[in-house]
DNA sequence: TCTAAGTATGGACACTGTCCATAATCGGGG
DNA sequence: CCCCGATTATGGACAGTGTCCATACTTAGA
């Protein structure tokens, strides 16, 4: 199933470089990674990658496909390889945390919005957001829980 | 249904202010806006109003229901009056235009992950990722897609 | 090997959003 | 009606993310 990073790059044409290697590594090792962990993964793997080259590659990456890119509120842009089977976000409001959650219907029901105004659509983004057990638990105040209920 | 921005702030237990008033009202004219617009709308109001007023009554409005904040990636904050009906949002790519749709199936079944992992969901922002018919026609090269070149 | 195009680098910069201390305003009580 | 405490507004400075630019290097193909 996994192809090697190399591979990955020239198939997609896009030229073969130890940053873009070392960036897709990173990515595929650390699913939702922000850029500068995936800056600091890649630079422990080859030494040295300049803060731009990481975003070049990354845009490259994104724009191939091979990369998805997650961007919540409120949080630097976060990446991920796992790309093409619709699965969404379960992000924790207290801590930042950010889960793969499959589609809730099974395929893709969501992709398609009721009325498309003749847009083209070519993503649908589902993110839920809410609280992780942790963050539930840590304040357990059911007393003083700020009611953000609907 | 639609009280005055008065009345929405006093029944929210907010301090009645000519800033919030003129924040809550240029919400209420131009869904979507940003916070500069949001500023400048409410600037034209009462004449003048600080950026960290605006951000400051668009947090306690939010914070109070009485508006969604909607952060789409590569994009501003953008906000709007029209809450608690499990609406989404179509994006085009090019133009940033935003629209409006409801809920693919209906009511909520987006709305419930398939797993939540003991999460407290309590939103779902479901985001449609497009080009708008202007862009689409704009850009006729259906084959040479990625001119990006405006 | 040589060449053209693509890529990496580092610097500077723009933008959104936040923090802080102070001054003004609001709402309630006397 | 006036005063007081608490909330809110203001402006300044600042942090973080992401982008633009010119230059030097590397890649892929002839």
């Amino acid at each position: 199933m996994t192809s090697s990073a190399p591979d990955l790059l020239r198939s997609s044409g896009l030229h073969v470089t130890a940053q873009r290697i070392a960036v897709l590594r990173a990515v595929t090792d650390h699913p939702h990674a922000t850029v500068e962990v995936v800056a600091d993964t890649a630079r422990s793997e080859i030494g040295a990658i300049s803060r731009q080259s990481v975003y070049d590659a990354l845009a490259a990456l994104v724009d191939k496909g091979l990369v998805r890119r997650i961007q919540p509120a409120g949080s630097p842009a976060r990446f991920e390889t796992r790309v093409g089977d619709n699965h969404h976000h379960l992000i924790c409001r207290d801590c930042g945390t950010l889960l793969d959650v499959d589609c809730a219907v099974g395929y893709t029901p969501c992709l398609t919005p009721a009325q498309d105004a003749g847009f083209e659509v070519d993503e649908a983004e589902v993110v839920y957001w809410g609280r992780c057990p942790d963050c539930i638990t840590n304040s357990t105040t059911p007393d003083n829980q700020e009611d953000h209920s609907v």
